[in-house]
RNA sequence: CGGGGUGUAGCGUAGCCCGGUUAUCGCGCCGCGUUUGGGACGCGGAGGUCGCAGGUUCGAAUCCUGCCACCCCGACCA
């Protein structure tokens, strides 16, 4: 089985199953693709979870719950987001188990349980958010009303992939609702640009933000903004959303406010949302052979001091050493962990770390105690250095900063070389077959283009650049006048 | 749901075509000892409904039939 993580996206569900994440299924059970995640996985997912949920409140966003289940009346009020999530839906039809009296120990579903009206198990929340919002707005005063809900949500999806597409995910998604059209767009930009910022600034994953085209903009929505990434195997990544919904929902659920000329009006609505998908996006942007690689924002640890000793007295020393250093680290508030499990060899611990990608390693060993040094040794480049005690804590802290730097670095100037700007459709197909990433293209605004070359090489548009230069030219495919390029890829 | 493939110990596997001792090997696990600056070594040990059910046979992991599960490709996937 290949180790290498950069080839094709079968390898990196053998890296989830080692790393972080275990696909670990009832056996003979009809729930397929979900995942369990492992300490260590969640560990980074509190991380994300800690940061995005400070963005949301910095720009003024508070948290709510909203129930699992959603009554199909309510579900299926917004007309188009019904229709775009039907197909993948689980559905409660009963509410109570019997003994089987066929079958000895065993029990079935209690026919006379059944609901009078079958409950969704939410694909997403806008229907009983939306229906809780009635009774919440009457009045400009009310607005603008804006919630954010960490929660789980199914999706029975016919083919499911391990973090990018499992049946139950974890996600965050942020409902709000506003006086004008106006307003309820500058927020869906505005939370775009949050999950931008996040995505460079803390997971060190250059995105474009761009919108989406007519037909694979999310069912209910007037606009999509989304950022796209780019994973090491030249396949884009849409690592997450926000959409102006309009009033469409609004009107679905009959949410309407007396705005300040005392007249009723209805709200105008958007919805945004990343999810444990964007732990994909991590290891498929940084990852390399030997494991994980984790930008030092993301990490549980930062750093890991290992102890090479041969007896206990050595030990003792080097704990002492280690305990002082890591005074000295976490007041400068970075985290740290001394693994002197006795139960592993010190090559096993690096090995071991290497896989979970911890940043920094420093290891401590005799000569160490007599030079007064440590073995510092990156993750990223896997570079090793012997450097004195003294002022490490600056020269760590300084070193994570850089290490952050640099794997964006590393993943901008790969989304670049594998980007290419293609004016022919037979430049299009080489360059898709041959090298991957993004093609940035002229397209002729058709949903009907879109489909065709989809079909024709299973590449989408995966979005219109934000910031774009307007550009007159001929679409790829038909020839026809264009305004400017857009993203194409092949994408997960 | 269509096409292809695979099910043997916790994981990865040999054996299957051509039926025949106690089902192979590696990793992992447990015990003892020696080790410890890049995944240690020696000795000993535990662990198996050979996916399930039926059939053929003196005898089935192996042949036949049915079923189940999983993986890949497609359909599907804001």
């Amino acid at each position: 089985m290949s180790k290498n993580l950069t080839s094709r996206s079968e390898d990196y569900s053998k890296w989830y199953n080692e790393l972080v994440i275990k696909a670990d299924m009832a056996e003979n059970s009809a729930v397929r693709g979900c995942m369990v995640i492992k300490p260590y996985g969640y560990a980074i997912w509190e991380k994300m979870q800690a940061e995005l949920d400070r963005m949301f409140k910095e720009t003024g966003h508070q948290n709510a719950y909203f129930p699992l289940f959603v009554p199909k009346s309510l579900f299926e009020a917004e007309e188009k987001n019904a229709k775009g999530f039907a197909k993948e839906c689980a559905i409660v039809t009963h509410y109570r188990l019997e003994n089987d009296p066929d079958n000895e120990g065993k029990l079935r579903v209690d026919p006379t349980s059944k609901l009078e009206e079958e409950l969704i198990v939410r694909p997403t929340s806008e229907a009983i958010i939306w229906h809780t919002y009635k009774g919440w707005i009457q009045s400009y005063r009310d607005l603008p009303l804006l919630i954010n809900q960490w929660a789980n949500v199914v999706r029975w999806e016919m083919r499911t992939r391990l973090f990018l597409r499992t049946a139950e995910f974890l996600w965050q998604e942020g409902h709000t609702a506003h006086e004008t059209r106006k307003e309820a767009m500058v927020e869906a930009e505005l939370m775009n640009n949050v999950y931008a910022e996040f995505a460079e600034n803390f997971m060190a994953i250059p995105v474009i933000k761009g919108i989406k085209t007519e037909s694979e903009r999310f069912a209910g929505a007037e606009e999509t903004f989304c950022i796209e990434a780019l994973m090491q195997d030249g396949k884009a990544l849409q690592a997450g959303t926000s959409h102006f919904l309009g009033q469409n929902f609004a009107k679905a659920f009959d949410v309407k406010f007396t705005n300040k000329e005392g007249k009723q009006d209805y709200v105008w609505a958007t919805s945004w949302g990343v999810s444990t998908r964007l732990m994909g996006a991590l290891i498929m942007t940084h990852s390399d052979d030997k494991g994980l690689v984790l930008p030092p924002n993301l990490a549980p640890n930062q750093v890991v001091i290992v102890p090479i000793y041969r007896n206990d007295e050595q030990l003792e020393e080097i704990t002492n050493v280690a305990n002082n250093l890591m005074s000295e680290l976490r007041t400068k508030g970075i985290s740290v962990k001394f693994d002197n499990r006795t139960t592993f060899r010190p090559g096993a611990k690096f090995a071991q770390h290497e896989l979970q990608g911890v940043p920094l390693r420093i290891a401590i060993g005799p000569k160490d105690l007599e030079n007064g040094t440590v073995e510092l040794a990156r993750r990223d480049t896997l570079s090793k250095e012997v450097i004195n005690l003294d002022n490490l804590g600056d020269k760590v802290k300084d070193l994570l900063k850089e290490i952050q730097n640099s794997l964006f670095q590393k993943a901008l100037d790969f989304r670049a070389s594998h980007t290419t700007r293609v004016d022919t459709f037979d430049e299009f197909k080489d360059v898709l077959e041959n090298k991957g990433g993004f093609i940035s293209a002229h397209w002729d605004g058709t949903s009907e283009t879109e489909d065709k070359i989809k079909e024709l090489t299973k590449a989408s548009i995966r979005c219109i650049p934000l910031d774009v230069k307007e550009e007159t030219g001929k679409c790829v495919f038909t020839g026809n006048p264009s305004k400017q390029r857009v993203l194409f890829a092949k994408a997960y």
